[in-house]
DNA sequence: ACATCAACCGGAGAACTCTCCGTTTGGTGG
DNA sequence: CCACCAAACGGAGAGTTCTCCGGTTGATGT
């Protein structure tokens, strides 16, 4: 009657026993294996369950991983909502918190996320994460500088936190987050000049 | 005795041979079926050659696949060579130049280049035109903005070139290169406006 | 011409992804 | 308690990727 509070309406017993089963077991085998590899077929043998039920329940290995990410991804956002809500930040703190926030969390979860994209790459720009982040972004872009584009700003501004080239910096450039963060901080910066730039010139 | 020109020092004549039956095995088969798969062991057979032929000098789809772009890619550079021979064009219109080049050779190659990156994509940024391209573009950047981090709003600038987020962009949201031309532009002029603004708080 | 050998060839085979569909089962209304 | 069926299960199988290694061959020096 009440549905169980997890999924969409009524997920059946036996499948959320197996969602949770498949779960446990693809975190077993990144923690033996490590976080290079991880074969949806051993993970159906590993979780006791056909590879069919896998592949229907997460579609591919990038959903699978996100599954696992999912968590870290909603006290990111709810981090965030707090920190908007204290004090009425300007557009340009809120982005800069965001872009920051995002930094980090991305950075916490390298590893997953690498193994996540190394298949089906061009998936990412329909997931529904980046469209989320995309319409945050670009909103605050529109309100830091009206005249710019803000839709493709808001694309380059999460190409950074492409996996493949995230991990590229930090491990094989051998740069720190804080460097990524002041990188940022320089787009950001200018966005606003290159607006008001704009509004000097036309305003003349 | 004299290198046969081509290659390496002295590539093998059925080496050579077998090289030219690949690339045109792979065109005829992308002309046939279209640019949305490519499988290397039904080129190995169209070709008539065995698929261990095929790894060892492709070593996988990308690379079998740039091998069928570098022509263009070449020309591209040519073609910003010449621009940079005419009438020494200043750092902001160098950079200019060579991003609006780099979107219409991308556009130019877009079905071939999401091809290759749909696997094998964190291997990109290791790739030689990624870094000769890092190269050029930092080196701009920081003729066009000495404080700012080059090597990363490199990173960034060419991250606007993933073939993934290109197509996404020309194809599902229906823009024209045009657009991204000008989503770049801002981009320069921020880049340019935040070193100045930078400046003048320096200096005050 | 011929011997030598590094480089190249080819395809069997191991591992993986993902689909398809016949079978089983959890939930519900009578 | 039972009958019903939408949903979930599972694993065979087709299609790929990529490796490995015994056999072959083109280039070179004499």
């Amino acid at each position: 009657m009440t549905a169980p509070a997890g999924r969409a309406p009524t997920e059946r017993a036996d499948a959320a026993r197996n969602r949770l089963r498949v779960l446990e077991a693809a975190r077993r085998l990144l923690a033996a294996d490590g976080f290079t590899e991880l074969s949806l077929d051993a993970v159906a043998k590993e979780a006791g369950v056909g590879v069919g039920t896998v592949y229907r329940r997460f579609h591919n290995r990038p959903g699978l991983v996100y599954a696992l990410i999912e968590d870290n991804e909603t006290r990111f956002q709810e981090a965030f909502t707090r920190h908007c809500a204290d004090g009425a930040p300007s557009a340009h703190d809120r982005l800069r918190a965001f872009l920051h926030g995002m930094a980090e969390l991305v950075d916490d979860n390298r590893e997953l996320l690498l193994l996540a994209e190394a298949s089906a790459p061009a998936g990412r720009y329909r997931s529904a994460p980046f469209r989320r982040h995309h319409e945050q972004i670009a909103g605050m872009v529109t309100e830091l500088a009206p005249g710019a584009d803000a839709a493709y700003l808001a694309d380059l501004l999460l190409m950074a936190y492409t996996p493949g080239l995230f991990d590229f910096q930090r491990t094989e450039r051998g740069w720190d987050v804080d460097r990524i963060k002041g990188g940022l901080d320089v787009l950001i910066d200018g966005i606003g000049a290159a607006e008001e730039a704009d509004r000097r010139l036309s305003h003349q």
